[in-house]
DNA sequence: CTGAAAGCGCTAACAA
DNA sequence: TTGTTAGCGCTTTCAG
């Protein structure tokens, strides 16, 4: 592995001279730089990147904090990020906290030591005050799935409340009443937000809250099994669930079917995130659209404005919509029939 | 951010004495220890990466290039390597190359400057002679989903010649005679490998290859679905089509239901690598296991090894068989039936 | 336009 | 047990 002054004497001129041709070629006569691309060709010589962040104090490679790599949600939250680092040359550091606080926790002090430029951190489990400190002005962050509240963070996220909202209120137009709640784990910020829309949405229309139509999941497929499982043996089904993630919807899909229930003939179902997958189980499941690629995209873009221009640093807040998405699990289709017949 | 000089300064200690109490904290009186670890904590210091790394020619961080993140696949592999990396203090670069063999070069390439300590490449794209020249003896290789070829890399694998004939013979051994295959892109070469277990089992029972039972797909759902669509068109349906992954099966589900073809009723099925959510589409998926987080945590193990221990380095291949996977879409509860009846 | 030299933060001989 | 010092490979002043 050749080095720069290897390249510098096989030239016969300075290091100097050579790291210029890298990093500010237009300073270098165009002599000089032929010759010294072509010894760089023959000693098949590329930079060492930590001599070269060292020397910078940059290390070209952010970090992006998942909670788990397995759900199919952030795989997609990473091919955004993924391809905009890769486009600025940078890459891309991939920590998987696994819903742990201390990993998250653990992972974020290790990179504050200068071993990435910048992080993204989806549906921290961090405290906003704690992750203020962690950064210290040292580590430029980007958070997906929190509204801002502090300075110096770019926060890109979608209003969960509004999204839970959104499927109970679709359900409740679609004529059910008695609407179950299947949520996500009570630790998570957007389990609670999903929960406050579907209550909000069942006040506004003078619907009873009732405490055994809500189950607290595991944001698994297992979670939904279990939860609808139980409304099963409790004896007396609900009309619709709202399952917090389509992951538990598809769980709950799963014994419901395999239980002969009827969905949506006997109990509708609406999930959450529109995974590719809620199109391709049957039926094909109403849902609530997550732009989770497009979030990934627009923090890594926000990320490395900061960046490449740490002055004029104005952190940014982006609100995405969420989005209703109707398919068969919460009988759609039959009700219109029901209208036009 | 505090340096080591800081932390030497304040303790009234030489640098070495700082560098000593990291790593070789044995090596220094506990006193001068405690007094140094407590200016530590008082000045929040810890090792710049970047500065350590180049001292010691380490980064500290491996590389994982997957073809697709968006495959469920991959995830798996990627957690398995996380799982293993973050166990060793290591970070884990993800690398997408998108099924794209320019960008699996150039990839290679920036990480053989020394930008990571090692590297794991799943279903590469590249010639085993362009792999070893990338490689050039810097950068410990291992290599998942390919039997080894070559001196100096690990190899975890399974054999999809055997997968895919594993799933034609159970095709075969329920009676089924005009069998399908809707291919993975024959630019892989697991594709391949798949396509020859499929036509080794047929012939090893005598059944003709029709080339119109043939179609080549992309590894997606859309691939599958567009596949079994000509199929239905075609007007003279297989008896079972044997998917080369789950992600085809299920797109060929999904047309195949909609177009009122009763799968296994009409039409059999059997997908490749049992995702997670081959269980949980209607008929639930029969399918070939394909252990991808095993061969995630063992490749880099392998890997950790070489790392470790460089000097007693012997480079391994592992094999893992692949495993069928019954369940109701080829029609195996139908055909038990019949025996019994 | 180019070279000499300092320095980024850390580690590991080598001395003491 | 501790300190001194020479690098690791690169970038960037500062002179020329």
């Amino acid at each position: 592995m050749a080095n720069i002054r290897e390249v510098a004497e096989k030239a016969g001129v300075s290091v100097a001279t050579v790291s210029r041709v890298l990093n500010h070629p237009e300073t270098v006569s165009s002599g000089t730089k032929e010759l010294v691309r072509l010894k760089m060709k023959e000693l098949e010589y590329t930079p060492n990147n930590l001599a070269r962040g060292l020397a910078l104090n940059k290390t070209y490679s952010i970090a992006l904090l998942i909670p788990n790599i397995l759900n199919p949600l952030y795989p997609e939250v990473a091919k955004g990020v993924e391809d905009v680092a890769h486009s600025h040359g940078y890459n891309l550091l991939l920590c998987n906290t696994e819903e742990n606080p201390e990993k998250e926790r653990a992972y974020l002090h290790l990179l504050s030591n200068r071993s990435v430029d910048g992080c993204i951190v989806t549906s921290s489990l961090l405290s906003y005050r704690e992750l203020m400190e962690i950064q210290g002005d040292a580590l430029p962050l980007a958070l997906i799935g929190r509204p801002r509240e502090a300075e110096g963070v770019h926060c890109v996220f979608t209003d969960f409340t509004e999204g839970g909202y959104l499927a109970v209120q679709y359900l409740i137009e679609q004529g059910y009443t008695r609407i179950a709640h299947i949520s996500g784990p009570e630790k998570l910020p957007e389990s609670r937000d999903k929960l406050a829309g579907y209550r909000k949405a069942l006040k506004q229309h003078g619907l009873p809250l009732e405490d055994t139509l809500v189950l607290e999941g595991d944001n698994e497929v297992e979670g939904g099994y279990l939860a609808a499982k139980r409304f099963i043996q409790a004896g007396h089904l609900p009309e619709a669930i709202f399952a917090a993630n389509d992951l538990m919807a598809m769980g709950a899909l799963d014994v419901l079917k395999s239980s002969g229930v009827g969905v949506p003939e006997e109990v509708a179902l609406v999930g959450y995130d529109n995974i590719r997958m809620s199109s391709l189980v049957e039926p094909k499941l109403t849902t609530i659209a997550n732009p989770v690629y497009k979030m990934g995209l627009i923090a890594a873009r926000l990320l490395f404005d900061s960046l490449n221009r740490p002055q004029d640093q104005f952190d940014q807040e982006i609100y995405l919509k969420p989005k209703l998405v109707v398919r068969k699990s919460c009988g759609h289709e039959d009700r219109i029939r029901e209208i036009f017949s």
